[in-house]
DNA sequence: AACTAGAGCAACCGCCAGAGG
DNA sequence: ACCTCTGGCGGTTGCTCTAGT
């Protein structure tokens, strides 16, 4: 069937020259050959419109779905009269012509419910996007790509793991014996490569950032005499409600996001998902969702580990001056983050224990401060873990760790 | 004015999960 | 249990615009 439509519908069949009628045959063999091997495309790719739409088409898109709605959308390009795939359809109207949609640029606050966000839950961008209303994932990643990665990179911060570059390296030169810097550093030395900002002049990575980022870096970078109370409540929060959202988008019809948004809004459910935080917690990776949940290890924790960032005494000052008044903000801006942990006592004790990076703010900042004190006991403890699963890999995959690193 | 590099963003691609047969 | 199909998602690409030289 997509054979004979694309044969139909070629202009090669026009003027069938040598050149033409040797292509059309590779073609219909490659073609043939991926039916045969795996799934149909969902359109014909060769016979719909590509590339931007134009206003004819989103008039005819939106007339279509505002008298019809959306069902189907392999029929919609049909029944709308459109020569374009469905899928592309569908995105055009997602991201683009809904009318719940912001067109305007992000606000420093939304660009601190992103940041937040992504530490709690990694890029999974549609969920971020469903606690920004008018927002769409596609804002959301590329707002993400273009803007909020390199500011995070200039402020010495990982944008991966949202940790101080200063205490990635301090953690790397602790464990250097670790056979792969890819997995456990992200980002990190390929956004050394571009941006290093001295972490004796803080000020100058964070100077004319809008306050969201502000606010971020300072609880990034003090932990020291922060309100663990308030960091932790807001974290929590995320992930409790990270956690109702996951819950809330089976039930929720996806292309309303007013929907989307009031059923995110309403405050933490007593049933928030009592078998969810009773089962075996799992962690959060960045890196792909396909390979997002892993099994977390009992022996250790990774935010025990963590490392504060030194600095002067006048700048801890003045940091923990801003992180008070900003987490004072981030509450009120996230009315329902900060509640949800409240009515939860679970949720707060599973938070704690989600060691990743990703997850816990608060949590982090309390052990940080905890870390003063027994530093070196935990840091011995890692690193025995660590050397204690290096040891099992290098008997396992002796080939594998020969490579050695050098920086 | 012409060229170039980088930023921003819309759109596409390929994979996956889930529904339905 | 298996297969097909659709919708959804995250990652990537490529076009356009703009600032710098």
């Amino acid at each position: 069937m997509y054979l004979q439509s694309l044969e139909l519908a070629s202009p090669l069949h026009n003027s069938p020259s040598p050149l033409s009628l040797s292509l059309s045959l590779s073609l219909s063999l490659s073609l043939s050959l991926s039916l045969s091997m795996g799934r149909p495309p969902c359109c014909d790719k060769s016979n719909v419109k590509r590339g931007i739409w134009t206003a004819a088409e989103d008039a005819k898109l939106l007339a279509y779905i505002s008298k019809h709605g959306v069902g189907n959308w392999t029929l919609v390009p049909k029944k709308a009269g459109l020569n374009r795939c469905g899928k592309s359809c569908r995105l055009r109207w997602t991201n683009y012509l809904r009318p719940d949609l912001i067109h305007d640029s992000f606000t420093p606050q939304e660009e601190e419910h992103i940041i937040n966000l992504h530490e709690a839950i990694g890029s999974r961008w549609s969920l971020i996007a469903k606690l920004l209303p008018g927002r769409t994932d596609n804002d959301v990643k590329n707002y993400w790509n273009t803007k909020l990665k390199k500011k995070l990179s200039k402020m010495g911060i990982d944008p991966v793991t949202h940790k101080p570059f200063s205490q990635i390296l301090s953690d790397y030169g602790n464990i250097s014996s670790l056979p792969s810097i890819d997995n456990q550093f992200g980002s990190f030395f390929k956004n050394l490569n571009n941006t290093f900002v001295p972490k004796s002049e803080p000020s100058s990575g964070i100077t004319g950032l809008p306050l969201g980022v502000n606010t971020y870096s300072n609880m990034m970078m003090n932990p020291i005499g922060s309100d663990n109370s308030t960091a932790s409540t807001l974290s929590l929060g995320i992930v409790a409600q990270f956690q109702e959202i996951n819950q809330d988008s089976v039930q929720v019809q996806p292309h309303f996001l007013n929907e989307v948004a009031s059923s995110c809004s309403s405050s933490s459910s007593p049933h928030a998902t009592d078998h969810q935080l009773s089962s075996q917690p799992t962690y959060l990776c960045q890196q792909s969702h396909h390979e997002a949940q892993i099994t977390p290890s009992s022996s250790f924790n990774w935010s025990e580990f963590l490392l504060h960032e030194p600095f002067s005494s006048a700048d801890k000052l003045k940091q923990e001056q801003d992180f008070h008044g900003t987490m004072m903000s981030s509450s009120s801006a996230l009315p329902t983050l900060a509640g949800g942990s409240e009515h939860n006592p679970k949720a707060t004790t599973q938070a704690c224990d989600f060691g990743s990076s990703a997850i816990n703010i608060g949590g982090q900042r309390n052990n940080n401060l905890a870390h003063d004190q027994a530093s070196s006991s935990s840091m011995t403890s890692f690193v025995d873990t660590i050397l204690g699963q290096d040891s099992e890999m290098q008997a396992a995959f002796p080939e594998l760790l020969d490579a050695s690193f050098d920086y």
